[in-house]
DNA sequence: TTGACGCATTCCCATATCGGCATATGATTG
DNA sequence: CAATCATATGCCGATATGGGAATGCGTCAA
């Protein structure tokens, strides 16, 4: 077997530069395919490539305007993605420590409350 | 020129399934080669291929250990996703639509602020 | 030392890629 | 209708993939 396909999932899709710099620049708003042709320097038809595949994984979506094409984001499709990093947010994000610390700490007063109801710790 | 390296960088590498999931398996701690086969029921030389590529773009780490080898997960290295979708997350969290109605109520409210203070030229 | 274990590497193969190029399709204009 | 613009698709070649199977290699046990 081989390497699955780009149109497989939106990590497949979106691990392409080019298509993540598409997204990108289709942030902004809807965008026609010269347009995208113009900002990437690519040729025509890679551009029309890499928006299929987009397309497929539902990332962009498409709306005909005369004889352009314009396409537009639809950043939902990249929810996957988001849900799944999310879950290693709090090895490089430091505010996860100070939640931790917090949730310590509240803990700490609860007791606190429970055996006493006196003067309140405010040290860091 | 074909499709890039999965070793290319952290998006590539974690397009592969499995590879998503023997990072969700290294979450819960160090584990060792053989039991990330019997976890994954995949043969001993494919785990061992997946975890060269993770090792490659710095998402794992090995550990000598007599023997074994044992693997860690490194989840800084995804940090780069988690970057990248970050920005489109608005896009189906409903926290950040109501960030966007403040920020267009603030820029409205420097638009006002601008035509007071003196903008003579009134397009529209 | 011999053998078994744990893991990594190598070779093979079917497959899908991405870019370049040519061409087909569809809409607009003359 | 013909010509042109905007976009999509098809074919090509080079490349890297992921799984299967065999093998290499260091470590531990007898």
């Amino acid at each position: 077997m081989a390497r699955a396909a780009t149109t497989a999932d939106v990590f497949n899709a979106v691990a392409e530069p080019r298509r993540r710099q598409i997204v990108d620049l289709l942030a902004a708003g809807e965008i026609s395919v010269n347009e995208l042709v113009q900002l990437l320097g690519l040729a025509q038809p890679q551009v029309s490539k890499h928006l299929r595949v987009l397309r497929e994984v539902g990332v962009v979506d498409v709306r005909d305007e005369g004889r352009q094409r314009l396409y537009r984001l639809n950043g939902q499709a990249l929810k996957p993605i988001h849900d799944w990093v999310k879950a290693y947010e709090h090895t490089w994000n430091q505010r996860f420590d100070l939640i931790d610390d917090v949730l310590a700490e509240l803990k700490a007063q609860e007791e606190d409350d429970a055996n006493f109801n006196g003067e309140g710790d405010h040290t860091g």
